[in-house]
DNA sequence: GCGTTATATGCATGTATGCTCATATAAACA
DNA sequence: TGTTTATATGAGCATACATGCATATAACGC
């Protein structure tokens, strides 16, 4: 008697749990600022630690997560690793978030301007 | 192999904030679950206790979260108060969200039935 | 072996945030 | 007015986690 009309697919609580989880390491703005510079492609830890101006313990730990996540690719070469993304959603999800809130602050704008 | 539709923004490091900002208002799995209660549409509050199990007070203090962040709308009607989805994008996002899990997953299982 | 470089990790600490209890507000009604 | 119902909020507590320092591990060159 619950009428749906597309509907997403039914979630458990613990389905819930897990995408909760998934927000959850994209929430912080360092590991963003990674994968943001990962965007065009792999990088080792030395050259993220450079682009993004955080210390080198605190990009390694957020790499660590990253990977944990499923999100990133390591791949170890010598002394160094170089890390990419191995999940190519995280491009959409990233655009996604960008339009809507880009619409949010066009909406604020409009307020501005009556 | 690589198919790139749309490059990704250049994105400030203050936009990745608000960015980390709008992923972690996702990040609770209570949040979700009330979002999930609200995919078929408006719903009092104490209706959304009902659904999710939650207590009034934690209810009330999530769906305060989410109306902040201009992910609901929220409409007074009497003694009850009414709460909506405001932002279409929610529903992409946590089917990217389910999708790439789903895929995670079945790469796991995959390992497992070998 | 020794030293150097690149990366990871144990520990301590501060901060953010979720949760609950009790109470406050607000609207309807007698 | 006072009472009941629906929702919101202040205070306190507990836990999660991001960060930095120091140190550990690992691979390379000598």
């Amino acid at each position: 008697m619950i009428s749906r009309k597309k509907l997403p697919r039914p979630l458990s609580v613990d389905a819930m749990a897990l995408i909760a989880r998934r927000f959850a390491v994209l929430s912080e703005p360092m590991r963003l600022r990674l994968l943001h510079a990962l965007f065009a492609g792999e990088k080792s830890v030395n050259e993220l630690v450079a682009l993004t101006g955080g210390t080198q313990t605190n990009v390694s730990r957020h790499l660590q997560t990253l990977t944990h996540a499923h999100m990133l690719t390591r791949r170890k070469e010598g002394l160094q690793v170089f890390y990419a993304i191995s999940d190519p959603s995280i491009f959409q999800l990233c655009e996604l978030v960008c339009g809507s809130l880009e619409k949010q602050f066009s909406r604020q704008a409009d307020v501005f301007a009556r």
